[in-house]
This record gives structure tokens, C-alpha cells and sequence, in this order.
DNA sequence: TCCATATCGTGCGATTTTGCACTACATAGT
DNA sequence: ACTATGTAGTGCAAAATCGCACGATATGGA
């Protein structure tokens, strides 16, 4: 495969991704309450797939957005009582970002909310043809992220 | 499969769709000059890869975007001299978009610019791996773009 | 032909995203 | 302990995105 090959391939990749995150977004943002943005849902969700009692800073790094705009969205998710920030004991320049009842609430309402977009897709698209990207999604997502790290001086 | 577990499914798929979006949107937007952004070099891209000469509104249903959203970003593009809008003979409410040759040449020196990150990314995630998942990827933007069409009546 | 309805693009204001700069705090070296 | 340097979070302003509404044009039916 030559080099002209391999990025066209990667470049179309990057492409599909795109697109399809634009669709799905749509979709999402269209069944959210008005005012919610899907980052503000995306935060949640990480706030319980990884853990909460992370800072705004650990936060931003790990969605690859500035400091200023993840400030932003917490502020808007602190107004709506879904997380709240509390000093961080061990460090007084930071905050730690916890996820409240209502905000866990929320988070199950709203993929409950996009559960029959899902499955009127998975009638188009077979489980069984999702299930079989993901590995190389998540093995790519890694190595995006180690790279990132590396370039961002903090690996 | 349970409906649940497919939700689940889809849900994480989705998840790391928009990881990888975020991911190489930052590395392509570093890589581009000041002022000009994704969305100006998508739509050129879209030009290219589909073809030019489209209404603007085409464009935004094409891209998920509202009218104004691709209003404005032609409008840069426009100020940037690559593309030009044009009346449309058939068509006195719309116009047409026809990219220019600075706007090609943007766009091959826009690509190339990334050409050395990809390629770096290649010797860490196989282009085996990649191009095994993009049949499957194609296939259900396929999908969503029509379910898409029919919910905005477009069928 | 004339009129009611629908579509296309855009001006405007509100919200989100982002870069710059500043304050508060932490850490390392002296 | 003190100072220099680095880091966390935020105020501010610029730019992008988006919903609403309007003018211009098109389309269909009386």
C-alpha cells in the first residue's frame, strides 16, 4: 500500500466517522430538553462510564476541548443542579466535578429517550454488524488517544 | 439480543464515533491555516467528492446543518475566494455553489498538510484494521442518511 | 390570470465554542 | 523560607452555530 493510498483510506475513514457523528448528534440533540446540548449529556455519561470526582481540567483533556469551553458546560450542568463542584482537597487551585441524583436521572431519561431511534435503526442495520466494528473502533480510538497524549507532552 | 443490550450497542458505538470525531477533528484543525475551519474544508471536500454546482440548501440538508449555519460558512468561503455562488438559471430563489481553482488547490494542500499525522497513525493502528471496518461503516451512514430523508419528509 | 401556499436564502439575536489574559495556588530550586 | 516557574479555573471578546422571521420567488388550484 502506498503512502498515497494509506491516507486516502484513513482520510475517507475520518470521513464516514464524521458523518455519522453528525447524524447520530441530530438525532440526539432533537429528543434532549430544550437547552441541553449534547455536551452537556456527553459529560454526564463520562461523569458515570469512567467516574466522577474528576476535575474540570481531567475533564477537558479527555474530550479534547479547551479549559474554557468545558467551564462553560459545567456551569450550565451546575445551573441545572445534574452535577455538582466541590473544592478539591488535595489541590486548592482545582474543583472536583460530581454528578448529582437529578443528574443521573437525566442521563437514564435521555438514553431512554433515543432507545426507539436505536432500534428502528437496529432493523436496518443488524447488531450483529455493530457489534463487529466496535473492537477495531476502540482499538483505534486508543491509539488516536496515545498519540494525543504524546503530542500534548503528557504521556 | 434483548432491546436494552442493543440499545447499549448502538449507544456505545455512537460513543466512540464522536470520541474519534473529536480526536481527529483537533489534529485537522491544527493543521489548517488560521480562520479557516472543518466546516469550510468539508463543504469544499463534499464539492469535490460528490460535485459542485449544489444549492446551498442541498448542501445543509446533505451536511445535517441548518440553512444559516451553511449560509454562513459559504459566506466564508465565498470572502475566501474558494468557491463562488452563482444564480440559479432554473431556479430564481437559489443560487448555486461552484468551487474555484484556488478552492481545489486549497483543499489538496489541506489534505496533504495531514498526510504525515496519518501516516504516523498507520504504523499503529494497520490499514488492514481500518479499511476492514470501512464496508460496515459506509453501510450504516447509508442507513441513518435514509432514515434521515424520511423523517425530514425528503423520501 | 390571480391568489394561497410553499421554498430558498439571509438578517438578526441568542447560545456555544474558543483564544487570550489574569488570579489563585502548587511545586521545584536555592 | 523565598523566589521563579508552572498549573487550574474563569472573565472577556471574537467567531461559529442555530432558531426565528422576513423578502423574493415558485408552484398549484380557482
Amino acid at each position: 500500500m502506498t503512502p498515497e493510498e494509506i491516507v486516502r483510506l484513513y482520510f475517507g475513514f475520518f470521513n464516514e466517522v464524521g458523518i455519522i457523528n453528525q447524524l447520530s448528534r441530530a438525532v440526539f440533540e432533537g429528543r434532549l430538553s430544550p437547552g441541553v446540548t449534547v455536551s452537556h449529556f456527553t459529560v454526564l455519561n463520562h461523569l458515570i462510564r469512567v467516574r466522577d470526582g474528576q476535575t474540570p481540567m481531567t475533564l477537558s483533556l479527555a474530550f479534547q476541548v479547551p479549559k474554557t469551553t468545558m467551564s462553560h458546560t459545567l456551569a450550565g450542568l451546575v445551573s441545572r443542579g445534574l452535577v455538582e463542584m466541590r473544592p478539591n482537597p488535595a489541590d486548592g487551585r482545582s474543583k472536583r466535578v460530581w454528578i448529582t441524583e437529578a443528574g443521573r436521572a437525566f442521563r437514564e431519561e435521555a438514553i431512554l429517550s433515543i432507545a426507539p431511534d436505536i432500534l428502528q435503526l437496529s432493523q436496518v442495520v443488524e447488531p450483529d454488524r455493530v457489534a463487529a466494528v466496535m473492537p477495531a473502533l476502540e482499538r483505534i480510538r486508543q491509539a488516536m488517544d496515545a498519540e494525543r497524549l504524546e503530542r500534548d507532552g503528557l504521556s
